[in-house]
DNA sequence: TATTGACCTAAAGTTAGGTTTAGGCTTTAC
DNA sequence: GTAAAGCCTAAACCTAACTTTAGGTCAATA
């Protein structure tokens, strides 16, 4: 058993977002005494999920919803698994939305390089849309190829 | 040139946030007529960035800060390739996280997977620190592995 | 002529996720 | 016995990034 205070030592977390975590009904099952709190294994696993599923993208409200499920037993093992299974593609596509960003990013490293040893940008603005080096093409198409939400048909 | 609605089309950004990007600097030289904000080629550009930048983890302000750079010419060159190489650095580590997050939520998966097939957790549980299958057990190390603002030493 | 649609501003409101403040108990060290 | 540490609550406060509201201009259309 732990007091919030050591907890807040083992994971880098302010005390008052310790409290503030169970206020918002994190820890559903946690102990007390005489107006303690204990915190045992079960809540520094709780902890480290919160910790996953608030890195996931997930709100502190559904994040609620799973530790109620937890302390409801056995018969919500589906709604876990789903849960998981949703945020998984979740971080999947973000990571992928990520790696556009570093596509951008790295051309414009490159960009910016070539503009230093140029003095200018007058040759990069005649390579631009189309005849970059190829390596770099490919950053820069990647980076500018729009998943806008389409309008499409018609 | 493009009108804001236009724009907002385009890039499926309501007309409110880009009237508050504009608010807030992110469009130093945008021109307008007779009042009337006019976007164009390069505001588009900017707005790529901003997204790109955004979604790096940057704050308004301080995309406010490139996009001053940017307005000031050839001798800020060097500002904001120092930017890029930074914001590229917090990709690539965020990535990381976000690798070890995807970790534990498919080690999780896995777990909520065999709790349903067995209909409780006490095989698991016995399994748990140390005696998962070896490909499981790296998910679980690795998401478990706790990278903490270590006090170390003494 | 009047009404519709697209633009404008300033200012107030919203939301999530905390943090801070103010006041109070209880236990251990001097 | 008193004061410092560590715990507690409720409620007010904070910030970023938008969004909404209220009121106004202007051009084209019915």
């Amino acid at each position: 058993m732990y007091t919030i205070g050591q907890v807040s030592q083992m994971f880098g977390l302010p005390i008052s977002t310790l409290r503030y975590y169970d206020k918002e009904g994190l820890f559903p099952e946690m102990a007390r005494t005489s107006g303690i709190r204990q915190f045992s294994e079960k809540e520094l696993e709780a902890l480290r999920i919160i910790e996953c599923l608030k890195k996931s993208g997930m709100e502190i409200k559904q994040i609620k919803q799973f530790m109620q499920w937890c302390a409801e037993g056995s018969s919500t093992y589906p709604k876990r698994l789903d849960l998981f299974l949703q945020q998984k593609a979740a971080v999947e596509q973000e990571m992928e939305k990520l790696q556009k960003v570093l596509d951008m990013l790295c051309f414009k490293c490159w960009y910016y390089t070539q503009a230093i040893q140029d003095g200018n940008e007058t040759r990069l603005e005649q390579m631009l849309p189309h005849h970059l080096p190829p390596e770099i093409q490919k950053l820069y198409d990647n980076a500018h190829d729009t998943d806008q939400p389409e309008s499409s048909a018609s």
